[in-house]
DNA sequence: CGCGTCTTGCTGACACGTCAGCAAGTACTA
DNA sequence: TAGTACTTGCTGACGTGTCAGCAAGACGCG
């Protein structure tokens, strides 16, 4: 490999700092959640995403597509949170092979308790710190890597 | 909590944008590490962390701060790089508490052949999609976040 | 020095994620 | 309809991260 092409100085240090930005930003909002709602950030995104549906409901194979998680990773959290009776689990109709997610009436009380301390943590540690332009600077950015690693466009997110 | 500030459209597309980019992004640089070099993100990040020293040495304790780890995590996953003669622990000469976290031949011969790869997976998934002005804002951008939550400019990184 | 306190690093128990493998159901094809 | 292959979801084993707690050494003050 005599021919890398190595990082420009402005480059590398774009790289290093998105890192730290990550790892920092990850660490306050998942410290935050847990402290205010005794929720992980896993937690947050399965919450959030059933209530997205009418009746917080979700078939499992559409929910892990859509967290991007393999199903058995799903089948674990789901398991968890159902002892914690965050969620509920119940056959599914057109599939016999099929099991559908449920929101439990505590699991939406939850998140409607979670959801404006959650937004206040986003806006103190990101969004409130960004002028408009550097919000859709950040957007445009995210929407180009998304784009190249092929999320299907019409598909999840 | 009647008055919560929700967050505009944009911000929140451009936070969910955010979000989506980093898990893809992650799962895409781990995934070439792992297929490439046999190595886990959070191995590179020792490894490349040890060099950056000149004798690839560094006390438990820096190390850890400087990658945001809990010394626990530090101690376990030095544990395990040892055990792949990635890495090698001495006792520190100033302070017989100490360790000393060092890069054995192996181990630096596994992050330079690693390095011209790891390079160009950022690269292909992130930096080539990148405007020299995208490079600029996602710098400024983390630096915002960085200095808010404190890593102390003088300190880590 | 002698004592209490802080620092440093390690360990064990437990929570979480990945992977291989399995059982049951569906879908395609002859 | 029978046979084969695919899909769906779960489980167990194992690697990794967090947390509480410990032992040894450093530090500070009488």
């Amino acid at each position: 490999m005599a021919g890398t092409r190595w990082l420009t100085a402005a480059q590398e240090r774009a790289w290093r700092r998105y890192r730290r930005m990550r790892t920092l930003l990850d660490l306050q909002t998942a410290r935050d959640l847990n402290r205010d709602s005794g929720l992980s950030e896993t937690d947050y995104d399965v919450l959030s995403t059933l209530s997205e549906r009418p009746g917080g409901q979700w078939r499992s194979r559409d929910l892990s597509a859509h967290l991007l998680w393999s199903t058995s990773r799903l089948a674990h959290h789901v398991g968890r949170m159902e002892r914690r009776r965050l969620v509920g689990r119940e056959p599914c109709a057109d599939d016999a092979r099929g099991a559908v997610i449920t929101l439990t009436p505590q699991g939406w009380e939850t998140l409607r308790a979670a959801a404006p301390l959650h937004v206040a943590s986003v806006r103190r540690h990101l969004v409130d710190l960004l002028t408009p332009e550097e919000i859709a600077a950040l957007d445009s950015i995210a929407g180009k890597v998304i784009d190249h690693l092929g999320d299907g466009p019409a598909d999840a997110q």
